[in-house]
DNA sequence: GATTGACCCCGTAGCAGCTACAGGGTGCAG
DNA sequence: CTGCACCCTGTAGCTGCTACGGGGTCAATC
């Protein structure tokens, strides 16, 4: 590989990502398709590596697959106002908010069914009786 | 239908399930194959109604398949203590923590994001920023 | 008795976001 | 020149459903 491109496992290496995922971008658009050397090999430059590590990024954070793909439109769209980026987020954030409530009372309704371990039988068990049918 | 046994759709309204998830359920073999009538319909009794009201609520709180087919298994050995019970609570548990911790993590650095929205071009957009590489 | 409509059957494919093959080709070090 | 690490493509698998397409059945109404 050339001094200034990458193949795909260096740029999976530099990026954290599996070879795997980068075609699976590829494939469905995400990446574009880079160039090729003769022997048929993706090579990557520092453009790829820029918008890898974005999505990468955002993807830790969360955004899913549709979102990052409105994020990096967003991005190339330099006149536009920020506004609508920002409500990416905001919205991205409000679904987090309600995960969290969720995950929330999910935690106390399993905190009731454990304080109601009494180490018996499992004929006598709390924890099956309490997500039985009453 | 005969007086003592539900069809599929009534088996679905009964336990607030779709009709495709029942089947899916018997695909995989968490619910057993049930009786048939002549005309090959499924024909549940009170058992299939008290297992499948048992695996959604137990999906409810977030238990996954193969942690409700361990928890059905355990039922039915009720001479067994009812510590692996309780153990697979405390697992389930110990992962909605995780859950949210990582959850509350992702939340502060998107507020954080939010915050810096100046409400300028794109080109200036600081959420863009911080999720770009150095 | 024919028609309508709501139900049922089966099999397969789709969703997200990867991951993991199988069955090959390439590049380089010893 | 042999071995090994890397690369290629294409396809199938994962979880937990959901949604079809193309049929059969049942009960009521006309």
């Amino acid at each position: 590989m050339s001094e200034r491109s990458l193949a795909i496992g260096a740029l999976a290496k530099a990026t954290d990502t599996n070879v795997e995922t980068i075609r699976y971008y590829e494939r469905i658009g995400l990446l574009p398709e880079p160039k090729r050397t003769s022997a048929n090999y993706r090579a990557y430059g520092q453009d790829e590596l820029v918008r890898l590590s974005f999505i990468r990024r955002a993807r830790e954070l969360g955004f899913t697959i549709e979102q990052i793909r409105a994020l990096l439109d967003l991005a190339n769209s330099r006149d536009n106002d920020c506004c609508t980026v920002d409500a990416l987020a905001q919205a991205h954030l409000a679904e987090i908010e309600s995960k969290l409530s969720d995950l929330r009372a999910l935690r106390r309704e399993l905190r009731d069914l454990i304080g109601q371990c009494q180490r018996g039988k499992i004929a006598d068990c709390q924890i099956l009786a309490a997500l039985s049918p009453r």
